[in-house]
DNA sequence: AATGAATGAGAGTTCATTCAT
DNA sequence: AATGAATGAACTCTCATTCAT
């Protein structure tokens, strides 16, 4: 499932084979349909594991009052020291318009992320890290939008700009363009 | 071509079939070959037509000063409108990471709508509806990335909510919520 | 579908392979199934022509005064020169059990078949050949089963003495032996 | 094996699968090998549970003076209530064509039926019930080949039509309609 | 005696591509 | 410029059989 997962993120839907999931692993293709009977139950798997690795991957860690800007930091390394996550949200994504119960586990995926930015908002305006206004979901939903367009593979050297600038508008940007908070 | 398009922007680059293409032409697939010697000509083809497609859509049309905020509501149409061109696009996108020469093709395609949004924050910011602050790269960047994040389909109602809140902090939104303008 | 029909008879149902069939006739699996989209519409067709056959076959042919005896012996040197077509009604036969379809085509065909028989049955009484009672449904349907059986492979020896008193009963047995006409 | 012989009966040869076999029974399939070594003598098993079934169900039972006439209406009654057998002895009888060892099986159990048959036949004109002609290898042949007929499956209603004629020519048929036993 | 796991060989089917016309 | 027919390579899936325990 592992193989199937790197193949994907390697080759895309389009280039996922059986055979080489099964090559990569070391077994039999026959082997690979004893526990996976079909394509289809194999995809499944793939799916389940990327949803676990991006939730356990974009949970919030550490309690400290910098949270949510530790939390984007931790987007931009999880997106450069791991593609093959982004690569395969990003397959999945676009299978989600042709795939109705995987249109619904995208969609509460996205509703999870959204929820937690939201409390990450909720907490900096608590601890007076943030104005009041910023709790709100259109912040969240803009939070939650960069972080995937930036997620997503070839986006360049403007995902960090993007990512910056995310954090003046929130005023969490670094110390020295201050300035910038405001804006 | 254009069958081709619809066919990626229905099935994705995993379900696109020449017979299918050829099919829903009305053309023998010999005939398509004629045309298009393979699959992959056929693909250069498609990204041709995506590409300018996108180009003249996104295009800043009108020249009123509330320049920025009408663009932004024409991509929000727009990926109403025809959501094929997201689907595409986003195929494209991933296929990048797999296509050296498309790759190449979708960053001239990004470098091109970043500098066309600079360029509209310039104007902005000359006119005097802008903060100078706002004509930087950062905030191309971030427009550019969140437009990319909601012009990608499946995103559910947020990617209005973040819209939104990009205008708001543009300091371009709705006459009544100006009190936000200032986030 | 020729070659397809002579794979049935050298090995059942059970031992046909489309790609024997396209090798047999010399072409690629790709065009056998270029003709026959699947392996069912295959048979399908063999079906029809094990039919045709089969009718074609059975027919009465000849006007003369003796018609049933005559028909009795064709299916005697039919069944010797060509029993393929014995073990392809064979497998329909049994097929027929699980196909509703098929089993619809046997039964119409056995209709046709017993119909015929009586048909011959009638006309031999009329012209004197025969007595009255034997122009009846059971005297049709006992000639049926033994030619069926008769028809099926494997059968030895004794489909002969099964077919000679076969004729001895009707009273059209050869000439000497009219003693037993009474039987 | 009784379920290898349910499954041949149920969906052929071409059907018989070994996983569903050891299925039915309830064990591993590994478990059904460490019995049966290969398919094939699994299949071996079943026939001989075939013929042992066959041979007793079709030995003739009672003393009476109508032995015959009973033994036909013992099979006309096994037809109809376990039809399986002769699904199975259908399949039996078309593989003997491809299975030189199951055809030595199947010339001998006919060898056996036919002289079962014949000694009937004896003992019936020895009591005088029925004319000495019909002592013979003829008679004993159409008996057994309409009785083969009879056990296919698939023969609809005419099958009855048939076994009637066959009582009406051996003079054994039903009292009101003795009329016809000159037939 | 029994099993879960593994496998090789092969099945039907698909598809981009080519050939002859 | 267009087509019906043909093809090779590859795909997913199946199945009798074997292996390790």
């Amino acid at each position: 499932m592992l193989a199937a997962y790197r193949q994907i993120a390697e080759r895309g839907f389009e280039g996922l084979r059986t055979r080489e999931v099964a090559a990569e692993v070391g077994v039999n293709i026959a082997t690979l349909h004893y526990y996976f009977p079909t394509k289809e139950k194999l995809i499944e798997g793939v799916v389940e594991h990327a949803m676990e690795r991006f939730r356990s991957t974009l949970e919030p860690h550490g309690t400290s009052a910098d949270q949510l800007r530790n939390y984007l930091r931790a987007v931009r390394r999880l997106v450069q020291e791991e593609p093959e996550l982004g690569a395969v949200m990003g397959e999945l994504m676009l299978r989600s318009s042709r795939d109705r119960v995987l249109a619904g586990t995208m969609e509460q995926m996205y509703e999870v992320w959204h929820r937690t930015v939201r409390g990450l908002l909720k907490r900096a305006v608590k601890q007076g890290h943030m104005r009041p206004e910023a709790d709100s979901d259109e912040v969240a939903a803009i939070i939650v939008a960069t972080l995937t367009g930036v997620t997503l593979p070839a986006r360049g050297g403007r995902a960090d700009q993007a990512l910056r600038q995310l954090e003046r508008w929130l005023g969490i940007g670094p110390g020295p363009k201050r300035t910038n908070s405001s804006n």
